[in-house]
DNA sequence: GGCTTTGGTGACAAAATTTGTCACCAAAAA
DNA sequence: TTTTTGGTGACAAATTTTGTCACCAAAGCC
């Protein structure tokens, strides 16, 4: 069994046990008394709280509060889990905010340098206001729900969008520009992008854009990708060609 | 060198250089041709997306959408995310809360089953609204700070709670309760809790609140706990004490 | 005080896993 | 056609993990 099985099937007794002594995990789970102390000083390193006494009644317990995820999650869930903490917050003062910035800064801190910096760019070029009063809103459609992959894939990796876009004179267009910015006016989001064409800035009401594609700028020359094998039990995760 | 520390060595590597031959990186590793091709079979199973090329100009090509967070959550802070999403969801429609949502999945799928379990009653014991509007909020104070390590370690072991309570009328009482629910009515925050004393549900204005204390029913044993060494580079990390 | 139970450590050999070497295949470019 | 580059299989070498054993400290029981 692999050490990382081991250390799962050792939590999982811990947890349903409440206590447990050495002796019995090592019978347990099939290894040496040693070898389940061993493990359980790398749990201690992964951050696990498990307490320890000696003596009759002694044995092993984990702190229930010390659980944690495992997830990873991509630097787009991220965003979107920013976004939700920073909005929340611009609205009204709310209780566990503190616990879920310092669960987002761990997060962030997991990602690599030039990730963090993505992050940054992208929180400082969201404004989240307030929209003011009197503005007819009697047009507010649905927004384009294959918006969201590709806004996404447009925003973070700051490559040029291109959509359908009606004006609110009815007329439709096709643009092709490079994202700047979100603005939030609740219950409205715009994105202000550069237009290249018009040579300037311009608004977009995302429930006025439709049709989405991400235009990407280099892409990977498509070709056939043999499977890998080996040892390793992944094979088919070489990423297919695309025809 | 660790494998785990050669795989993010080689992440590092694709994510500056772009495009890197086996050869190179191996070189650059100081292992063998044979073991980068390893290592790239093992992260394309850990969910990187890795390009591949073979002939001139070939190598690999690290997908840049398919970097991962590898932070992990204590349960508390996956509940205060799960807070905000929630909040924000019900506040407004909104790009990304899909995401944010796959995201939460993720990481709640991550968790043991019984921690699963306490996240849904903590979800389903939060009920978020708006207030009816002419309510008088000329007293609305800040929140204890105390008050959210202390609540979350209540609301989430369903332990009791112990706190100074300060009525409308401006009387003082000492209140210890069993937390049920969490109302939330913009912008005042309730805690429901069944009153043992007076036999009944109270609600508690979070801002009245000072004090708090969860009470912890089943106290592990106080003793001098000696530190784990071996192999093991985690010497202190047996829990101290608290005397 | 002595006995037993239980967590914890150190050392070293046995067992298992990881890594390197080598021979070879397929695709792509020069 | 030759060279470059990713990928695979097999097997020995190197390395890491695991088991054994002897022993210590703390705590409870007689």
């Amino acid at each position: 069994m692999n050490s990382r099985l081991r250390h799962d099937t050792i939590l999982r007794h811990l947890r349903r046990s409440g206590t447990a002594t050495v002796h019995d995990l090592a019978a347990a789970v099939g290894v040496s008394r040693r070898t389940i102390l061993r493990d359980i000083c790398a749990l201690r390193g992964d951050g696990f709280t498990i307490h320890s006494e000696s003596g009759r009644g002694g044995g092993l317990q984990l702190d229930p509060q010390s659980v944690q995820t495992t997830a990873r999650l991509s630097v787009a869930e991220v965003f979107a889990l920013l976004i939700s903490v920073a909005a929340m917050r611009s609205a009204q003062n709310l209780p566990f905010s503190n616990l879920a910035d310092a669960g987002l800064a761990k997060i962030e801190k997991s990602l690599p340098p030039d990730k963090i910096r993505d992050l940054r760019r992208m929180l400082d070029s969201l404004h989240i206001g307030q929209l003011s009063a009197h503005q007819d809103l009697s047009d507010l459609g649905p927004i384009d729900p294959a918006l969201l992959p590709a806004f996404e894939t447009a925003f973070l990796g700051q490559i040029p969008l291109r959509f359908h876009y009606r004006a609110a004179s009815g007329a439709q267009t096709q643009r092709q520009v490079d994202p700047q910015a979100l603005l939030i006016l609740q219950p409205l989001w715009y994105l202000v992008a550069w237009d290249p064409l018009r040579t300037d800035f311009r608004h977009f009401r995302m429930d006025r854009i439709s049709d989405p594609t991400p235009v990407q700028t280099t892409p990977f020359r498509k070709r056939h990708v043999p499977f890998a094998a080996d040892i390793c039990p992944y094979r088919d995760l070489a990423p297919k060609p695309a025809v």
